[in-house]
RNA sequence: CGGGAUGUAGCAUAAUGGUAGUGUACGCGGUUUGGGACCGUGUGGCCCGGGUUCGAUUCCCGGCUUCCCGACCA
């Protein structure tokens, strides 16, 4: 993509009006745009950042079994009586709304009822299941205070996979393979370093739920971390007894800030039961599903990439989620043999599947194309210049490191095609 | 939802009971050209409603907005 023609630009300073790192480098280097608290447009760069994110979600989920599908925003209030969670006394942040002839709908925050009463169409035997569905939607949280930027919003994307399982056992041979695609995908995502499985509370089927926490200072969770083992604990779940029965040690434990960026639950019958998702056994006797719920929100998630990877400069994506592979960054552009070199080496890397943004911005100076290329973060900066195409060197500067090298066209494609 | 702030140009800010200045961005002209360079010039603004007042962007009341602290976050 020419950088000339992204309709998005840079700003110097930070909106007066956002105090989230996140939020303030975002919208500086034009990824989001805020329509209101909470409420965050996603613009070309920062919708491809979020597709790449979810599309490792996506790869992950599917190589467990996971079937995608896309639940409606816009929810019978019906089901969720069935659960006891319309009344506002018990969920208070719906956003509700009714049709032309008064039947109450609202927007929804989560999808266990949908999914479960829609399964119970598809599953009647124990040969229907295991099963699992997973979807990438938005969800609607009237929340009292959005904060943190893109953090904690009101409408924000959320994957949400559902395991349909025959019993206890089945379902927790699949809750551990989760645990496992959870942690590749943060660990493909950059921050599987700083990522912790957590302990925190369950619920009525199970003494504990476990959540992916990123240890960040711009966290609102305090968890205990075993740094040893890699166990940590949520403080909510932060007493002797539970520490005794993990086997920890409390003076090991290390308290720290961190970022929820990930959940995985025991449902157990909580939905299938009042909903009526049950499956004949071999038996002939009707038994309730054994189910589990597993979250990531991957606007949070990019979020989180930004507070833990953001520097002072701006931005920093891991190769994975970055918009971009190459910022290629042309000087000198007035030039007419500079330009068509420039030209000639987007061509190529674009021709050979190399993602690329090109500044070709030819009024635009070189202190501000580099101010701008670190804000933007794109792991690899290629400058393209006069003084480049008198010596045949190409300076290419690694993001996140900060190393620079001088490469030949020929070792330039190497180095970015060949792999 | 309780408490505290806030609202001036696309963005960031200043002053002011007599209609507002600066930086940046943007337009134009020129000098520059490897870290947001400079000179000249121009366009562009007081959240909404009510009250006080000869006169309100300014003071008062209400609303809304946004932010912060707390509560909440299934």
């Amino acid at each position: 993509m020419r950088q000339s023609q992204l309709f998005t630009k840079t700003r110097k300073e930070a909106p007066a009006d956002e105090v989230a790192k996140n939020a303030q480098l975002l919208i500086r280097a034009g990824y989001v745009h805020k329509e209101m608290a909470g409420v965050y447009t996603y613009l070309p760069l920062g919708l491809r950042t979020l597709n790449k994110i979810v599309q490792i979600i996506r790869e992950e989920m599917n190589r467990e079994g996971g079937q995608e599908v896309v639940m409606t925003a816009l929810q019978d209030s019906e089901v969720w009586e069935k659960t006891d969670r319309w009344d506002d006394a018990k969920v208070d942040n719906w956003f509700k709304s009714e049709l032309k002839n008064g039947t109450v709908v609202g927007l929804g925050i989560t999808h266990e009822e949908p999914m479960t009463r829609m399964m119970s169409g598809f599953v009647s035997s124990y040969r229907d299941l295991p099963r699992y569905a997973y979807q990438f939607q938005n969800k609607f949280r009237n929340e009292t205070r959005a904060k943190s930027g893109i953090m904690r919003g009101r409408e924000f994307l959320m994957k949400d996979l559902y395991d349909f399982s025959k019993d206890e056992a089945e379902h927790n041979e699949f809750y551990n393979r989760m645990r496992e695609a959870y942690k590749r995908v943060f660990e493909r995502a950059g921050i599987g370093e700083q990522t912790y499985v957590t302990f925190a509370s369950g619920g009525i089927f199970s003494e504990f739920s476990e959540e992916f926490q990123t240890v960040s200072n711009a966290g609102e969770d305090i968890i205990y971390v075993d740094e040893k083992s890699g166990i940590a604990l949520n403080s909510e779940v932060y007493t002797d007894e539970v520490i005794a029965k993990l086997g920890l040690v409390k003076e090991d434990l290390i308290e720290k800030k961190a970022i929820e960026s990930g959940n995985i639950f025991h449902l157990g019958t909580k939905f299938s039961e009042p909903l009526g998702l049950t499956y004949k056994n071999e038996a002939g006797e009707d038994i309730p599903v054994y189910m589990g719920s597993y979250g990531i929100g991957p606007t949070r998630l990019m979020g989180t990439l930004v507070e833990v990877l953001g520097d002072e400069k701006g931005l920093v994506w891991p190769e994975a989620v970055a918009p971009f592979k190459v910022h290629l960054v042309g000087l000198n552009l007035e030039d007419s043999e500079v330009k068509d070199w420039a030209e000639g080496v987007y061509t190529s890397l674009t021709g050979a599947g190399v993602e690329v943004l090109f500044d070709d911005r030819v009024e635009a100076r070189a202190g501000e194309k580099f101010s701008d290329s670190d804000l933007i973060g794109i792991p690899y900066r290629v400058v393209v210049s006069k003084k480049g195409k008198e010596n045949g060197m190409f300076e290419v500067v690694t993001r996140a490191t900060g190393e620079v090298r001088q490469l030949t066209e020929e070792e330039l494609y190497t180095d970015f095609i060949s792999e």
